[in-house]
DNA sequence: TAAGCGTGGGT
DNA sequence: TACCCAAGCTT
């Protein structure tokens, strides 16, 4: 049976305090949100913000970004970081033109084959943009239902079929509604509950919460992260394509070989960007971002 | 399943 | 200063 015990309380706070978002307009279209759902992918807002609207108006529709050439679609991407996610949304874009008429599907499983679309993007844009009801389980609602319902500060690492169950039996019935606690539980994730320090004052489901109730533990478990940057391929990576992104014309091999000393760890960089899709090697020895 | 994949701002 | 974290996906 259907019992969500924090529903009516987070709902009404979403209503005075969701913020503004241009994917949240009435005028937002199911193209305008997918693509800020893949920007949002390990990004924050303030950052794809003005990404998105840079990217809205010069590619309005699937059809429109899958005329170019999708090296067009990096360059576009900038900075924005993980740019594999330029790549997975032009190839989106041509998928989206040659199987589905140029209009972004509206099914939980035409959307998840689409590049780039995983579980919770396919989750989110069904409901987002179509109004369906699915749970939508993102690093916002997954700290929220480990705080209020389960009693951790921080969910376990990897997401697990508990927390599947739990946020699926926590959708309410109606879709609208469904579509509706969906998105309010993301924000209050996002704006009250966060990781680092959560504004229990302002939160509409703290006389229920289980982490509160108990006196908010402290996290218990392995260490929840330490990936450094500094050093690995991934800066390697992200200076080689920089030089690709900001030249107009393909460029030397020599002008890649400055970014970074050490030769091996370079060469590996490069290979993996080619092998990737990312760096198109051309015939003439010089490096170009893709076609 | 866990590791790899960018970037920048906050603490 | 060094972490920590941000609407995940893929292999």
């Amino acid at each position: 049976m259907f019992d969500n015990p924090y529903s009516t309380a987070v709902l009404a706070w979403y209503e005075t305090n969701a913020r503004e978002l241009p994917w949240r307009r009435d005028d937002a279209t199911p193209w305008s949100i997918l693509v800020s759902e893949i920007m949002l992918q390990q990004t924050p807002v303030v950052r794809v913000l003005p990404a998105w609207e840079a990217w809205m108006r010069r590619w309005p529709s699937p059809a429109h970004l899958a005329e170019e050439p999708s090296g067009e679609a990096v360059r576009m991407w900038n900075r924005l970081g993980y740019p594999r996610r330029a790549l997975n949304l032009h190839a989106a874009a041509c998928a989206i033109v040659e199987r589905h008429g140029g209009e972004v599907p509206s099914s939980h499983a035409d959307l998840l084959a689409l590049p780039g679309v995983g579980a919770y993007t396919a989750a989110a844009v069904a409901s987002f943009a179509f109004g369906q009801r699915h749970a939508v389980l993102d690093t916002n609602v997954r700290r929220v239902l480990a705080r209020a319902h389960t009693g951790a500060e921080y969910p376990p690492k990897t997401q697990t079929k508990a927390e599947v169950a739990l946020a699926e039996s926590l959708v309410p019935p109606d879709a609208a509604v469904a579509a509706r606690w969906a998105v309010a539980v993301m924000e209050l994730g996002a704006l009250v509950c966060t990781a680092r320090s959560p504004a229990c004052a302002d939160c509409p489901i703290a006389a229920q919460c289980a982490w509160r109730l108990a006196g908010k533990p402290a996290y218990e478990g392995p260490p929840r992260r330490g990936q450094t940057y500094a050093g690995t391929d991934r800066q390697v990576r992200g200076r080689l394509l920089a030089v690709l992104r900001e030249s107009p014309a393909p460029v030397p091999k020599s002008a890649l070989d400055v970014v970074w000393q050490e030769p091996v760890q370079r060469e590996r960089a490069l290979d993996a960007l080619v092998a990737d899709g990312l760096v198109d090697p051309l015939d003439d020895g010089t490096y170009a971002l893709p076609n």
